[in-house]
DNA sequence: TAAATACGTTCTCTATTTGTTCTCTGCATT
DNA sequence: AATGCAGAGAACAAATAGAGAACGTATTTA
């Protein structure tokens, strides 16, 4: 159980290292959350070691190695996606636990709610994580909904007529041809997230 | 462990090789990190060859060559997985290129051969992305050589006996017992890339 | 080909940074 | 009264960063 002065620390970690791609020291670590002493500094790393949060590798500077596992974060489960009834907006809250590598800013997940994607290897109760973007590229693998109603994972390819026409990922299913105004494109596919039962 | 002088000397030389297609000399690198000492940049030059980053050839000039696995985005392909076939390594320094959060320590990649697995949406041609562990926990999904043949993508558990079972990921598919001494954990798995066709 | 220069390498020396350990002081809760 | 947390600050050994000299071998130049 970690007091709020060791959050503080960990927070500050995690962000350092994100942000630079090597650890604060204890001195960079005291100025960040605003303590003067080393050596209190020193007391919640230790505390976080114990906690399996963080380790160290001996007689080095900037010493301090992230425990990915056990920092897993959240990110947002906004919404239930299905090739043939009504996309569903989730809104109450509701986060899910992720691997470290799918977080990301503003990322959030999708339900998959049938088995309409079966054979491109998308099974029901798949969570599709997406990041919102501002342009999206030809080729791209986006969630798109269509008319507002039907969600689905597509490759994303803008004609010259301004027309879009979303492709299956993988498999031999015909292309659709869409006007731009009929689809909304909530995110950019980041990755799949196959949940134990 | 880098220190960040030495990260510094590691970005300058890929920097310069990528730019001139040769090694910069030491006194090079000394102006572009902006040092004085020559024999200063050679003691980083040693720290990087100690970490596997760098390799030189003794007694010529600009004689650092870059280890491409460790620095890059790459990680090696190096085996066929595959159900009802043998497990086949594969040895040509294949690497493929990996999402930035799939990258990691000694990753490995493996290619799916069958479609023994297709009920556990895992597809031929998919690629499983794995880490080397030292101790494989309860509950963790590993790719498994049975009798040094057959390669499966299963969760692991150890049982009171010593003996392994090795559990079906989502699907409904029976377990099987294993003794450890027939069983060769190649890996926990972690990731799983499908390339477009 | 011989001399001059460039280069990698080894070594010593200095200064600063950094992790770590300790002790001491408030302060709040029990 | 006792305990535990938060914090300050001193002290120390080790790690890090850097300068610079010296030397033998490559490479270039005259």
């Amino acid at each position: 159980m970690l007091t709020i002065a060791q959050q503080k620390t960990l927070q500050f970690i995690q962000r350092f290292i994100k942000k630079n791609g090597y650890a604060p020291t204890v001195a960079e670590i005291a100025t960040g959350i605003d303590i003067k002493s080393r050596g209190v500094v020193h007391r919640y790393i230790q505390a976080l070691v114990a906690e399996g949060l963080i380790e160290l590798t001996p007689n080095h500077h900037r010493n301090i190695r992230l425990i990915e596992e056990k920092s897993s974060k959240k990110i947002p489960l906004t919404g239930q996606l299905s090739d043939n009834s009504l996309f569903e907006k989730i809104s109450n809250n509701q986060t899910i636990d992720v691997m470290p590598w799918l977080i990301g800013e503003n990322r959030f997940a999708l339900k998959v709610e049938d088995d309409g994607m079966l054979e491109e290897g998308i099974m029901r109760g798949d969570l599709l994580v997406c990041e919102p973007r501002d342009k999206i590229k030809d080729e791209d693998m986006v969630v798109a909904l269509i008319d507002g109603k039907n969600g689905v994972l597509k490759r994303y390819q803008l004609n010259k007529d301004q027309t879009i026409t979303l492709l299956p990922l993988y498999s031999r299913l015909r292309p659709t041809v869409y006007e731009q105004h009929r689809l909304e494109i909530l995110g950019v596919y980041v990755g799949l997230i196959r949940l134990e039962k």
